[in-house]
DNA sequence: TAGATTGTTAATCGATTAACAATC
DNA sequence: TAGATTGTTAATCGATTAACAATC
């Protein structure tokens, strides 16, 4: 079993998650490394490493219960651990994010939706009032979120981070062009860069033809 | 310079682009290495073998000068190449992305919307109408796009794309929990997978603290 | 038992970092 | 020229793949 996990392991954890609940949910029972990795376009040995930093779930000569090892890998994600979320922007983007998202089966509950917007405030979405930026400080005294989701602006990014992590936000999920990271060190920062996403496909773009 | 460029690297060429672009709005004339690197949280040794990737930008004793690179970047992302591209899927992260991305400064350009649900067919999003997606080979037959963004759901983005690929679209910005390129190799896929970016943030808040 | 497939160690490959000669 | 900083080669580090003994 394992100390720290890398970087590379966590980033395919997700995937994983993906495939077994698939697999779940065609009726499959046991599925072997050998079998899995062709679906996913890994290798045998990588998903065996992978999942071996975190317990042996498989059976020699059988391969791995396809239930079981999506379970573990539904609590080594942690989601089953209820987690409260505030969401500051209610742009386009923030709105999108609060209606289209599952939260609830990765343990997340949004507990307030906040802009800055006068034309904002006051509208409900998804059961929620959208509350004037201005309140911040007094709902997160009484409220205590955990994260705290970014979809407004760079510049905004900046201040209200440094004010949210002195609220004792410990958790980001960053759609802002801001890197929360750089200073704020032992801040969980977990970052969707849409604009960094659509130059990289620019790139192949122009490369891969 | 380079035959084939690393994943790696390719991960790291749009944020080096938008701090470069940052510090030009700043108005600074030139960077070292050393410089960036602290203000990016990387190495300075990775930044010069990155950009060496590609050519020689800068200059012994002086740096690199930031205008310049920055509009070399933006060449080597082929941020400057005119590229069309439709959108199938209107829910809301459909309307999200037409609205809040600036598909412009990257060189897309946005020339059709479609949708399946007769109630948003008709209705006009960023100067464009939501088209029926029964139109779809008809209309790519006509204006041939290049790129096809996928905010739709896994079961419908399957066949979907597969309709695309046959319709000469060779580029994919996907938002569906489908791994297109697992059943189509030849084609260009950048994926956003915003539940596994939720995943791995769940993950990080139950493991570092 | 025999066959299959894991868990795990060793070998390979690639990416990052360090070092330094070249040169502006 | 002297100082600074690149471009590039070599050293290190980490991640992936291969191999195989353990075992169900």
């Amino acid at each position: 079993m394992a100390g720290v996990i890398s970087e590379s392991v966590i980033k395919r954890l997700p995937r994983y998650y993906r495939f077994l609940g698939d697999l779940k949910a065609q009726g499959v029972d046991r599925i072997s490394s050998k079998e899995l990795s062709t679906r996913m376009g890994l290798t045998a040995s990588q998903i065996r490493q992978d999942l071996n930093c975190f317990g042996g779930f498989g059976q020699q000569g059988y391969g791995y219960n396809v239930q079981l090892l999506h379970g573990e890998i539904s609590a080594i994600l942690g989601l089953d651990v209820p987690k409260t979320a505030i969401l500051i922007g209610m742009g386009n983007l923030g709105k999108a994010v609060t209606m289209h998202m599952n939260f609830d089966n990765k343990g997340f509950r949004i507990i307030g939706l906040f802009d800055a917007k006068p034309s904002l405030v006051g509208q409900v979405v998804r059961n929620l009032p959208v509350r004037n930026a201005e309140d911040l400080d007094e709902f997160c005294r009484e409220n205590r979120p955990e994260v705290a989701i970014l979809c407004i602006p760079k510049e905004s990014a900046k201040e209200i981070s440094k004010q949210l992590i002195n609220l004792g936000v410990k958790a980001f999920w960053n759609f802002s062009h801001y890197d929360l990271m750089l200073e704020n060190q032992d801040v969980i920062v977990e970052n969707v860069h849409l604009s960094e996403s659509l130059m990289r496909l620019s790139y192949r773009m122009k490369n891969e033809d």
